[in-house]
DNA sequence: TGGATGATCGCA
DNA sequence: GCGATCATCCAG
């Protein structure tokens, strides 16, 4: 079942689970990527410090505030992009980060992009994972249900997962909201 | 543990 | 405009 609008028109908390074990591919011009989504970041609107909506939309962030169900990719440290999809009503701010992904087809593509070994985590830290799938801000305030030969789509897992919860990575702000969800 | 590396944003 | 900061990663 492909998830669209409707699936993250939802308070971010009750995306972000629901989101894990979900399949993610990505289409380009060198084929077709997907792996299967274990761990994710909810990042909310003014009562989250660390959420890029805190203060309000802005000219980067303003997507966050827009309608559900599209990516938020951004920069960050001058070195690498970050991948998110959009959550909650448009005006409400909300935004789930993508943090690993269990790499499942296109693994030669991956790991050609990361200049490593087919082994390995191709996948894991938000970061590399974008590296791996070859996502910059182009991909930015994408719908999930665009087609061309460039694509970004979900595919939602059958069973419930389990998972654990946790303080997010790398925060300063709000570090000890329990926002980070893992597959177990 | 700190450096890379540049966009972003609040404040002046 | 200016400068502190940043939802990261990896070498050493």
């Amino acid at each position: 079942m492909m998830l669209t609008a409707e699936f993250f028109n939802r308070p971010t908390l009750q995306v972000a689970p629901d989101l894990l074990g979900a399949t993610l591919f990505v289409g380009t011009a060198a084929g077709l990527c997907s792996g299967r989504i274990i761990e994710v970041e909810a990042y909310l609107g003014a009562e989250d410090r660390a959420s890029h909506a805190a203060n309000g939309p802005t000219p980067r962030s303003e997507v966050m505030f827009g309608p559900p169900g599209r990516t938020y990719v951004y920069f960050i440290y001058g070195v690498h992009h970050c991948l998110n999809f959009v959550t909650e009503a448009e005006g409400v701010a909300g935004a789930i980060l993508i943090r690993a992904l269990e790499p499942l087809q296109g693994l030669d593509i991956m790991a050609a992009r990361r200049k490593m070994a087919i082994k390995g985590k191709l996948c894991h830290g938000p970061g590399n994972l974008c590296r791996a799938l070859g996502l910059d801000r182009s991909w930015n305030n994408r719908s999930l249900t665009d087609q061309g030969p460039q694509k970004i789509y979900l595919i939602k897992s059958s069973e419930k997962p389990k998972f654990r919860q946790s303080t997010r990575v790398g925060i300063k702000k709000s570090k000890d909201l329990p926002y980070r969800f893992l597959l177990d």
